[in-house]
DNA sequence: GCAGATGCGGAACAGAGGTTCCGTTTAGGC
DNA sequence: GCCTAAACGGAACCTCTGTTCCGCATCTGC
């Protein structure tokens, strides 16, 4: 209800270098991956460690807000295929397609999916995920109802789809960085409806 | 050729040593994570870290057999079902589960797989990875001769699918742990031949 | 303009964990 | 049994990085 005061500093300032540690943090993250010092993304964002923490208390919140920042992001995609896409498969297979080339494009979501186990993470970023899977749910709908997926699937089913594109991404086989693009593409070749 | 004499040291309790360590570290890394510290590792061996380290001089050397032996676990279940299922659908879908099963119990290598990007783990398992490689091609190709398997189907597509597995089993969301079997099921559909 | 509060910078701190070093122990050939 | 080289144990070391702390700067309401 009420706007959340607590995340709005007062002094320009501050809202000024609470969104350039955002930015830096995303720069930083996907150029160096998780492992990006906090000193790093304070340097890049023009601000002193301090500041950093004044915004973020621990270097996993900051990592909290990207990632829900970037749930928000992938809902949007979805709610864009969903108001604009007629063709029931192209709009899920459409969304799912451009939300993975967006988790291709940031190293930071990726590892804070892939390696964070702390609550402090997750938490924070909960109600936005939960709203890309209320969104996720009615694309999917839309095509069991128009029997081009599986009857069987689940929206639960999507994510470890897209874990599978981050996995894809980063891990670094001795065949190097295998074609996560493909990988994609048969899996949701694996959600679709069977004919007979 | 000659057998590699490098690899194995003279003094009998050497070796048993170097096979103690091997087996903690297992157990260790399984419980505990990537993370699991050396020394710890050290003392579920019943040895000083300074054994340890002489036997693997560093702790990704030491991740890096532990992943060259999962390598040839997993051939083997293959290979297996190579020589004994006659059903080729069976021979691979069943192959690539047990060996999701064989992923699914120990933490250690999916750590080493979804973590390292370090050469000295990935290039120390190379042979054995590329010995993997070359059954699991047998098995596609005789699915694909088949006529189960989807004409266009690589071995380089299966790496992707069981690193999917892998990311499936450790990320762990707002929903908690995803059911990897299930992720398995529709990627092992999304590689079958489609009717017409 | 002033005063006080708010925000800032970055040196210093802390602790975690991989690695080294060397005095001591033990295997194994003679 | 003895001797030597190989192997061992584990305390100490070192580096790396997240976090704190506090004197100083900057903003904003009056």
């Amino acid at each position: 209800m009420t706007p959340p005061a607590t995340t709005a500093p007062r002094r320009a300032d501050a809202v000024r270098n609470r969104q350039k540690v955002l930015d830096a943090a995303t720069d930083a993250f996907t150029e160096l991956g998780l492992e990006a010092r906090m000193e790093e993304i304070a340097r890049r964002a023009g601000v002193g460690v301090g500041t950093v923490y004044r915004h973020f208390p621990t270097k996993e919140a900051l990592l909290g807000e990207l990632l829900a920042e970037k749930w928000r992001a992938l809902r949007d995609t979805v709610q864009h295929s969903l108001d604009h896409e007629p063709d029931p498969w192209e709009a899920y297979a459409g969304a799912l397609q451009r939300n993975a080339e967006i988790m291709a494009g940031d190293a930071a979501v990726r590892g804070a999916i892939m390696l964070s186990d702390s609550p402090e993470v997750w938490d924070h970023a909960a109600g936005a995920h939960q709203e890309l899977m209320e969104v996720t749910e009615l694309l999917i709908e839309r095509g069991k109802a128009a029997g081009v997926l599986r009857g069987d699937l689940q929206v639960t089913d999507i994510p470890p789809m897209m874990a599978g594109v981050c996995a894809t991404i980063d891990v670094r086989g001795p065949a190097g960085q295998a074609d996560w693009r493909r990988h994609l593409e048969l899996a949701l070749d694996g959600t679709r409806r069977r004919a007979a």
